[in-house]
DNA sequence: TGGGTTTATTAAATCGATTTAAAAGATAGG
DNA sequence: CCTATCTTTTAAATCGATTTAATAAACCCA
């Protein structure tokens, strides 16, 4: 390392000035005289310099960093095919805005509250998307109401905080409602863990759906599972040895979906013959099964989007706009439902 | 905001010690008297006091952060179900270590190489995890011949470079091996774009399984194909239109596998009884089509896991074992290539 | 030409921590 | 009691940028 790292101080010095022009000039500032700006700015483009954020972030305090955090609760989040969706999304709105993005989990659940509390006042990121935890989760509660600026992707339980969630309870309504219209009336649906806010709009937007059709609900026609493909499988063999008629399955997402699918279809039912299959996500693997599966999309690109750039506009005390944004869902008709697409 | 934040100042005034006194005392440091180090301790607790990394980053010149880099050519690596292994794998380690994890995309091709250059200049990272590019991307070799501390996750072409890397000339050559050891000798191969190392040596390890085993390789043997599941629908519809008669399919990933076997399927081929099916990835789903699916399993987590331990090591300039790491792959045994489990 | 503006430039403070070198205080030995 | 040594503490510099307030220079008009 002959030299390490050109400063502003090299860039003023090279080109004569003090660094108080020198950082002037460089951002454009009016009260540097033409001419001086040019210099400046061609020794700086010579010198290929580029500013120590470090530097520049102490002055400014802020980190022009936001940080996504997932909670230790909801580790296995990170398996949701579609949350490099959201990761797509988000970057997508930081990188257009020059913000850096920081992923942050915890070691272990023990840590977490020591963690959170550190992300949250060592100043590296200025704000936080957060997903969703278990609702049992206490640290999510001192994120969000921590003043600091936060987003939550999910629903909230007073309206101060900013949001933006998918339409769960909508979405399972429709699901549920559109296996009614193909003349199924005796369903059940496969749940995510229940400790979950995300599983409980489901499952609402469920039972609604059958009320509005008369259809009696009962208990035994929730099974609460993981959101693996494996414990779709299971789901769909305790079913089938609950001795409980079926022909109509809605399960919370296309992950366990495909596993019901493949646990009903090797005790020799069909579908949609025999039962009827409608996820949630629409993941990609959803048009490739067979039958291809029927599902509600959720566009986790554009929730990311949106997330960032309400973030963004908090940091900037600009107008964010409704503080609740609910994302619409739409049914995707595949042949797993037995409907015409 | 009463106020804002609770600085080493605070912390040395209200204990009624200097800041340099504060500081040594909360870095353990001997000099400082056992009783004062007490008193300093138990006021930082009590005002839970974090220090602002952003002053304490500009001090020791690092951030105690790294970069995970995506080149602008790689942006679909995005959807690779594995990526979030890769994740994984990674933060598993910084947090050991205490660092935080940046994740860098650039906006366009067009920007990328000032985003790279900004990256490597701007101090907010102190090394970078590099996913592979093209090979046609000159950004890549910017970067990891910038003497920037860089594992880059591939093969690279001189041994300098610090590299952790699959198995995949190996893993290619296993699995054509597989397939001709079930008595398959008509071979083709769905490839990932061939302007990408690891397609170019799967490829490579195709090819040599055939040669080994007195097959002749033809230049029509190799479908060149995106990574999507769509992708391999269209690659086994060619095949199929093309005339050429083939019993065993070697897919460089599992998603082009899924997709392939949904396109012979509708044309109804049976599989594994008319072609013999082998992907790449291991992916979930693997274990969910029908047939299930034979595959190479790429462990991305200790991957990520290796990568981040070997760029720490190299940031605190430990020795960091051997330069060039290949994590062995292994071929997992399922329904879609015929054989026994 | 001199007083009043305008325009340009810069010294110095600041952000929050760490670290060095120097000062102060305590202790011991002669 | 005085010097030498050891232990504690602290003032001040530093990291790299930005910004304010002050200064310097240029310009204008009567």
């Amino acid at each position: 390392m002959t030299k390490d790292h050109v400063t502003l101080k090299d860039i003023a010095r090279i080109a004569g000035v003090s660094t108080a022009t020198a950082s002037l000039a460089l951002s454009g500032d009016s009260r540097v005289n033409v001419k001086t700006r040019r210099a400046v700015e061609e020794v700086a483009k010579r010198l290929k310099y580029v500013p120590n954020e470090i530097g520049r972030s102490l002055r400014a305090k802020k980190a022009e960093t936001i940080a996504l955090i997932f909670p230790n609760t909801t580790h296995f989040a990170f398996s949701h095919p579609y949350f490099v969706q959201l990761l797509e999304g988000i970057t997508e709105v930081l990188v257009e805005n020059s913000f850096h993005l920081l992923l942050s989990t915890a070691p272990s659940e023990a840590d977490e509250a020591a963690a959170y509390d550190k992300i949250l006042r060592n100043r590296r990121a200025d704000g936080i998307i957060l997903w969703p935890a278990s609702i049992r989760d206490r640290n999510i509660q001192r994120i969000v109401e921590s003043g600091y600026p936060v987003v939550y992707l999910g629903k909230w339980h007073h309206d101060e905080v900013v949001t933006v969630e998918r339409e769960e309870f909508g979405g399972a309504y429709k699901a549920t409602e559109h296996l009614i219209k193909q003349g199924r009336r005796k369903l059940v649906m496969i749940s995510g863990p229940l400790d979950y806010q995300v599983s409980i709009e489901r499952v609402e937007g469920f039972k609604r759906a059958l009320q509005d059709h008369q259809i009696l609900f009962e208990p035994w026609m929730v099974v609460e599972k993981d959101f693996s493909m494996e414990a779709g499988v299971e789901a769909a063999n305790e079913l089938l040895e609950s001795g409980h008629r079926f022909d109509g399955i809605f399960a919370a997402n296309d992950r366990m979906a495909i596993g019901a699918m493949k646990g009903l279809q090797q005790a020799g039912i069909t579908i949609p013959g025999d039962v009827a299959v409608v996820g949630c996500d629409n993941i990609e693997m959803a048009a490739m099964t067979s039958p291809t599966l029927t599902t509600i999309d959720q566009p986790m690109r554009e929730i990311g989007a949106i997330a960032a750039r309400k973030l963004i506009a908090l940091l900037n005390r600009e107008d964010i706009g409704e503080k609740q944004t609910v994302v619409p869902s739409q049914l995707i008709i595949r042949e797993s439902c037995g409907a015409e697409a």
